[in-house]
DNA sequence: CACGACATGATACACCTTGTCTCATGTGAG
DNA sequence: CTCACATGAGACAAGGTGTATCATGTCGTG
């Protein structure tokens, strides 16, 4: 891995900054190298040159912006809290511009290998964020619990998903710590 | 609605079937005009005619494939029963191809009205299915809750959904019955 | 600073897809 | 049988794709 220029990294970002306005604005079917070249002032040939196949592009976009913050965990006392605060972090994130980046990237990945690694990087990583706060709430005595942690996780995340991705309701904090009650006997 | 001529159903049907092996292949990105019309060979112009815009055709072929058996109402004797035979059948229908359907009309909703429009109908009538299933269970004193029934809607079909759609796991029988167990408290 | 390596802009090219049109031919309902 | 209408076949302009070339611009290094 060679660390790039830094007139490639401005080209890039500039490339992306554009492309996301895109896919926010029109969805994935504008996002092609003719637009996103038009959209950032910069020759066509230079997206191709930096994402030969457009879908490169559509990846690189939504790892870049689906990635960080949807899991991250979160600071506080009790197992209860940081599993509630961990919680809330990820609804806020699946309204929004985020939501629509991991549904993209569900329905993607069904067709092409390369969202499919990007999807299994980024529910992974939720995943394990989640189920380390369960064995740590279990270890520290906070939680008790019989299941293994990926079950208690589908049952925490599992309605918050399904609401805001599906049914497009609303999730609010009462919401969220009458589940967590409900499924971790709190 | 006029009654569309024996003709005229029989060009849609090889046309729809067609694209259907397409989408179930390829992707979306492979349901054209020409190749939808190479496939099912059909002139180009015929698609053209039936469906002026990709998209319609595209859900029109979510629509067909993705509505009818998602969820449909079990026959049972008692509510825990009736749930859990309707929960195994999203579950079936959650992977293979129907789950791919159903997660290309989750993304495609968020930039096209049209699919959308489809999204609501087909997740509002899951959703109203199993609505009824527990408020018929409460009626008959099968089910003693508290909740409103759209919330343990979501605590009894978010866990499938995230299982499947985010984390591909599989989802069995066992897996089922702790679920309701857990949530209904059976 | 000056040089050299490399990224970018601009342009050209052949090829493919799209959307629309026209007209001859085929098909089915009455 | 006949006529309305659906389809097939092909033409067409407009525009997107993918690749190549070369001059120009930008940066890191000596």
């Amino acid at each position: 891995m060679t660390v790039p220029n830094r007139q490639v990294r401005r080209t890039r970002a500039r490339v992306l900054e554009a492309a996301h306005r895109l896919l926010a604005d029109e969805g994935p079917d504008a996002v092609t190298h003719l637009r996103v070249a038009e959209a950032a002032d910069v020759a066509r040939a230079t997206v191709y040159r930096h994402w030969p196949d457009r879908i490169d592009l559509l990846v690189d976009l939504l790892e870049s912006g689906a990635s960080p913050p949807v899991f991250e965990p979160p600071p506080g006392d009790d197992a209860r809290a940081r599993i509630l605060a961990a919680l809330g972090r990820a609804s806020n994130n699946f309204d929004g511009e985020l939501g629509r980046s991991l549904r993209l990237l569900l329905a993607r990945a069904d067709w092409d290998e390369r969202f499919a690694h990007a999807k299994a990087a980024i529910t992974g990583a939720g995943r394990a964020v989640l189920v380390g706060l369960l064995e740590e709430g279990r270890r520290s005595g906070d939680l008790v619990f019989e299941e293994t942690p990926e079950v208690l996780v589908d049952r925490l995340l599992g309605p918050i998903v399904v609401r805001s991705l599906l049914f497009d309701d609303p999730v609010d904090e009462p919401y969220l710590e009458s589940l967590v009650d409900a499924i971790l006997g709190t």
